[in-house]
RNA sequence: GCCCGGAUGGCGAAAUUGGCAGACGCAGCGGACUUAAAAUCCGCAGGCCUUUACCGGUCGUGGGGGUUCAAGUCCCCCUCCGGGCACCA
């Protein structure tokens, strides 16, 4: 009885003891001062948000990580591998308000529940550069570089209409809407409104945010393309319209003059203006406020256009909806040929684009086509083809490689000629010029909550708006606080806190009651870890400098645009305030993929979540991990099937027995020379080595863990099958002492419980992760005989063993004779043999 | 509509440079051990045809065409699935 239970495996008590170990001895995770002698290497998993549970995602994603980590350290770098918590954040109010439980106290319980699982996973972190987002030390920082922002021009203020979640009851910034809904809540349509807003000037980079991703070589192309598509550049013209003189009959005296005369349009196609035979307007547009203020019936129809649009931005599909427009009977001049056009309102022009309006070119443009064929609007050809033999081509013709008809002097340019001569045109007659305009806008930072970083500003009725001098920093989050669902900021509801005195005049002044944004907070957090007990600074720079940019990155796609341009951003900000060296803050961006079961990604609302902590009281830590690595190669995403991990478990329990049951006679031989190995020792030493060498180049680049896991998996079977060798000392036992030790080596990274077990075991003091790497030996990794397939015209008919060295003649006269290949080609001539070295040899014959 | 991925046994997958398709694992089947079961160990295992059996034949990486001595891999066309973008002027 009691040696059955020695030869189970029992991963949780394993687990436990070495638990409890790398607990009271920190420094085992903790990376060396700046001032080592060891090449850095700085690897981070994307923190997480603390929900109160660890899902699969967060597993494989950490397992990946710390995979590598482990391996980085092994090879001998000064490795950092921190874990942090973007703690604030919209949940912790929603658990407040359902469970009467303060967000603080609610973010800090789940943080440290989550934390004890990712101690459970033996996850090797560095604990003492934890960074908590929602703490004082922490989101000072945040304020103190929102001031330093503020200094720089780089945050203002603005009124403008801003997505509102009637659910979150706050703003979003615009890539926290998806398909017109909230991103946290997906039946939720996002309403517009007008607020004072806080916004950061990202686009003041964005040219250099785009220029960028080019150098990003390291990243995946996918996440690039997304961040390009994103900026959206957009090389165009501005073109003045002036307005025909009979608008300014009617209108009302108070409109600002500048407005009244001229339209600003934007376009990619002004080589086509001579085809413009419409200018549409945005509906918002403060022109057509202009125009229908005396006009109530056009008010009515231009009223209804805005609701048409609005309906479409809330359903998503936008780009489906029927194209409306309303004449407003006026009428604009097209600067270049003093041609009028009509001037409508449009409900598929929107104004916080380009200008917010355009002109229509039916004749060579699909969606104006399709408007003025419905409003019998002129059609206009102004483009021909290059070849002035070719046919008149169908309207709308769109090709860019024309040449101009119709359009005065410029007929016969090419597109690209005439587009530069029109904007020279345009620029010397002051109404218009060349233009790029961007998709991306400024970042919407202000939320109207509760559980975020407090704006450090103070609105003062003399002063205006006060910053707060940085000594008066943190401005600190009060903790009394009632969570209502009502509108506004809850800050705005704690006196204590809104009311000050103005630092400027010192009169009695308000304090700014938004919050910012939690993306501000994961902008930067992983600077912060390279000095993250610093009260003077964010970070020391000397450090930072010594630690950027991050080697490896690792984390979900799904942030492949807020988080990474936001912290793009950052770092490009700290590199002009003197703070970093980097451009960017990663070298290499790794997007695992995702986690799904039965065909559907994990949700509770599918009810097919897998919930970790079951997972590792079943199989272990080291199986939940390993399987995470083994059932999928990292990018791709991954089928958890609970009998796979099943299956790692068993793989880790033959582990576990045959090095136990050889533990006794490896150990008294460490230490000893192996020898020269010949027959199973020769074969095994083999296999050790090629095993060694493609696991070390799998971590130099591929990362398909998932083969690494399996060629483990080869090595510990033949192990297995040569186990009556390994008993009765054929294999001799410092051979032995050699396979146990390396494979604890190569486990480490992946099973790093059961690894240190057996290490420890073997007589090592130190830990496994302190040992290096095994380096595999190429003369004992290459086989002395190969098996070379023979092929007759491209079919398999037999395989022969030659040498490794064997040259090409030879293994061709080995194939030539080979019986079934005799068969094969009796009666028949070869024309033709083709013998590849090592790997095959093909008779074509007739 | 545009841009990225992807499609290989019953399932997850492998094949790193064009060179034996299906490594490794799961599920399955057979055997050993056991009173029995579990656990463990050993073995079989792409489909079809043929054969008592062995042997053998043939088809096969979403579909169709092509290049090549040789294609899961390269080229052209198409289908389906996943993701991103989209009246962006």
């Amino acid at each position: 009885m009691a040696e059955d239970r020695e030869q189970r495996y029992e991963p949780t008590v394993i687990e436990a003891k070495w638990q409890a170990r790398w607990a009271a001895e920190p420094a085992l995770y903790a990376a060396d001062p700046v001032t080592s002698n060891k090449p850095k290497y700085y690897v981070i998993e994307m923190l997480p948000y603390p929900s109160g549970a660890l899902h699969m995602g967060h597993v494989r994603n950490y397992s990946i990580g710390d995979a590598l980590a482990r391996h980085m350290w092994m090879r001998g770098y000064n490795v950092l591998h921190p874990m942090g918590w973007d703690a604030f954040g919209l949940p912790a109010e929603n658990a407040a308000l359902k469970n009467n439980t303060p967000p603080r106290e609610w973010t800090l319980a789940n943080i440290a529940a989550m934390k004890r699982q990712m101690q459970r996973l033996g996850l090797g972190y560095d604990w003492a550069t934890e960074v908590t987002t929602c703490l004082p030390d922490y989101y000072r920082w945040n304020q103190w570089f929102f001031l330093r922002m503020y200094e720089k021009g780089l945050v203002y203020r603005k009124k403008s209409k801003v997505n509102w979640c009637p659910e979150c009851a706050t703003v979003l910034a615009n890539e926290q809407v998806i398909d017109g809904r909230c991103w946290r809540h997906e039946d939720t349509f996002v309403e517009q409104r007008d607020l004072e807003q806080w916004f950061f000037r990202i686009t003041a980079y964005a040219e250099e945010l785009l220029e960028g991703l080019d150098k990003l070589q390291g990243w995946p192309e996918k996440v690039r393309t997304m961040q390009r598509n994103w900026i959206g550049r957009s090389e165009g013209t501005e073109v003045d319209f002036w307005l025909a003189e009979r608008i300014n009959e009617g209108t009302e005296k108070s409109e600002p003059a500048a407005e009244r005369k001229r339209i600003r349009v934007f376009t990619t196609r002004v080589d086509t203006i001579f085809g413009a035979t419409s200018v549409q307007l945005a509906p918002e547009h403060p022109l057509v406020a202009a125009m229908t203020a005396a006009d109530s019936a056009l008010r009515a129809q231009v009223n209804k256009l805005i609701d048409e649009q609005k309906k479409a931005k809330e359903a998503g599909d936008i780009g489906a909806i029927e194209k409306h427009g309303v004449p407003t009977g006026h009428f604009a001049i097209n600067p270049y040929n003093g041609e009028q056009v009509p001037i409508w309102v449009a409900n598929y022009v929107l104004m916080d684009y380009g200008s917010g309006a355009i002109m229509s070119v039916p004749g060579h443009d699909e969606r104006d086509f399709e408007f003025a064929k419905k409003y019998a609007i002129p059609i206009k050809r102004v483009i021909a083809p290059r070849d002035p033999q070719a046919e008149e081509p169908e309207l709308p013709f769109v090709a860019e490689d024309g040449v101009l008809v119709n359009s005065g002097e410029y007929n016969g340019l090419s597109c690209a000629q005439a587009q530069k001569k029109l904007q020279e045109m345009a620029a010397r007659g002051g109404f218009g010029e060349a233009k790029v305009i961007f998709r991306l806008k400024d970042w919407g930072v202000s939320r109207q909550r509760y559980w975020g970083t407090p704006i450090p500003m103070i609105h003062c009725d003399r002063d205006g708006l006060v910053p707060v001098p940085d000594a008066q920093l943190p401005v600190l989050l009060p903790h009394q606080i009632e969570i209502t669902q009502q509108g506004g900021s809850p800050l705005g509801r704690v006196p204590e806190f809104v009311h000050v005195k103005c630092p400027k005049c010192g009169d009695a002044a308000r304090r700014e009651t938004d919050t910012m944004d939690t993306f501000v907070d994961s902008s930067w957090y992983f600077y912060r870890y390279t000095d993250a007990k610093n009260a003077n600074a964010p970070f020391d720079s000397k450090v930072a400098n010594y630690w950027f940019p991050i080697d490896q990155y690792i984390g979900g796609v799904e942030h492949a645009i807020l988080h990474l341009i936001y912290s793009r951003f950052w770092t490009k900000v700290m590199r002009d305030l003197g703070m970093v060296k980097n451009d960017e803050p990663a070298q290499r961006l790794f997007t695992q993929g995702m986690v799904i079961k039965d065909g559907a990604k994990m949700s509770k609302s599918k009810g097919n979540v897998v919930s970790p902590d079951d997972m590792v009281e079943r199989y272990g830590a080291d199986a939940t991990r390993m399987y995470a690595l083994f059932a999928a190669p990292p990018d791709r995403d991954l089928d958890w099937q609970e009998d796979g991990v099943a299956g790692v478990s068993r793989f880790l329990g033959r582990v576990w027995r045959l090095s136990t049951k050889h533990m006794a006679a490896a150990r008294a031989a460490k230490g000893a020379a192996t020898g020269t190995p010949s027959g199973v020792s020769l074969k095994l030493l083999r296999k050790l080595h090629q095993t060694i060498a493609k696991i070390t180049l799998d971590f130099e680049g591929r990362w398909h863990f998932n083969t690494c896991v399996a060629a483990i998996m080869e090595l510990v079977n033949d192990m297995q099958a040569a186990d009556a060798q390994l008993t009765s000392g054929e294999v001799p036992a410092p051979v032995l002492y050699e396979l146990l030790r390396s494979l604890m080596l190569l486990l480490a990274p992946f099973a790093p419980f059961l690894a240190a077990q057996m290490w420890n075991e073997l007589g090592e003091e130190a830990a496994v992760l302190r040992a290096p790497w095994p380096k595999s030996d190429p003369i004992l990794a290459k086989e002395d005989e190969i098996e070379v397939p023979v092929q007759v015209n491209g079919k398999l008919v037999s395989v022969v063993r030659v040498p490794a060295e064997a040259s090409g003649k030879d293994i061709e006269a080995t194939a030539l004779a080979e019986e079934k290949v005799q068969v094969r080609i009796a009666g028949k001539s070869v024309v033709k043999i083709i013998v590849v070295p090592g790997k095959l040899v093909n008779l074509v014959v007739k």
